[in-house]
DNA sequence: TAATCATCTGAACCTAACTTTAGGTAAAGG
DNA sequence: CCTTTACCTAAAGTTAGGTTCAGATGATTA
């Protein structure tokens, strides 16, 4: 009975991810993206499994972390169940790093849209002469 | 009747908003802070203005804008009522860019959350072998 | 008086995360 | 058979956002 594995190209990747061709190329010889294979012709095939080590490094950059640390946590992927701990750990902090920035965020949220009510009125006035005293004192 | 007006020496500042001194130097030379005064012997000293232009510097970076741009906008300040539209754009856009972050990081926040309970399950286990088949299937 | 601070300037330096360049290969279409 | 397309590598280049360095000044403390 044979598998039949469905893989991706470089560029149907760059596509379904909207990263640039070389980026990939660059988390590739990062190590980032660990038993890619390629093909007879040295052509990268990304299989379901690479696939979603890129959804996971997607999840990590957003959250802020540097490339080296996201290295570092598919380093511990690949030890095994003896780097456990450190990935659970490193996964907590990030929780409660990634919560702080939601909290700033929402906080710079606030900001902005003071700033929007603000210069809508100054917009409608023509001058921020008025809106700036009804707004500064009381 | 005098005013007396409080001011701020840069060290003060980086301190206040945990900024290094070179990086308000920096901002300050790019433009980021109008109306900077020196004393007489060339020291800054930072008025409640200036505070509150790293203040908004500060919600500015948070919002993921970049330096050019943030001095891009110091400038409209700078022109009067002529650019209110302008910046009155300028913070709309900013805050649909900032809620798309933010929807952007809860997800990635979701993600983080289901990685914390696999790896929770996993280090009581000692093993991933149970938690991913649990996962996976079903 | 001497030394220690905190500050200054201009210029060089640094790091992260890509991007660009140059030159080359393999398969598919006309 | 030729050309276009999609891919390859290694190495150099780029950009943002600072940081570091070297040398100088002025005010305070021992």
């Amino acid at each position: 009975m044979q598998e039949l594995a469905v893989t991706y190209s470089i560029g149907e990747v760059a596509e379904k991810f909207d990263l640039s061709i070389p980026t990939i190329r660059y988390y590739d010889k990062e190590g980032l993206i660990p038993n890619l294979q390629k093909n007879a012709a040295g052509v990268r095939r990304f299989s379901e499994d690479n696939i979603g080590t890129l959804k996971l490094i997607e999840c990590l950059k957003n959250a802020g972390m540097p490339i080296k640390d996201i290295k570092q946590f598919i380093q511990w992927t690949l030890m095994g169940d003896d780097t456990l701990d450190e990935r659970y750990q490193m996964f907590q902090e990030l929780r409660v790093s990634v919560q702080k920035q939601m909290k700033q965020m929402q906080e710079t949220l606030d900001t902005i849209n003071f700033k929007c009510a603000y210069y809508g009125k100054a917009t409608q006035d023509g001058t921020e002469k008025f809106v700036k005293d009804e707004m500064h004192l009381e």
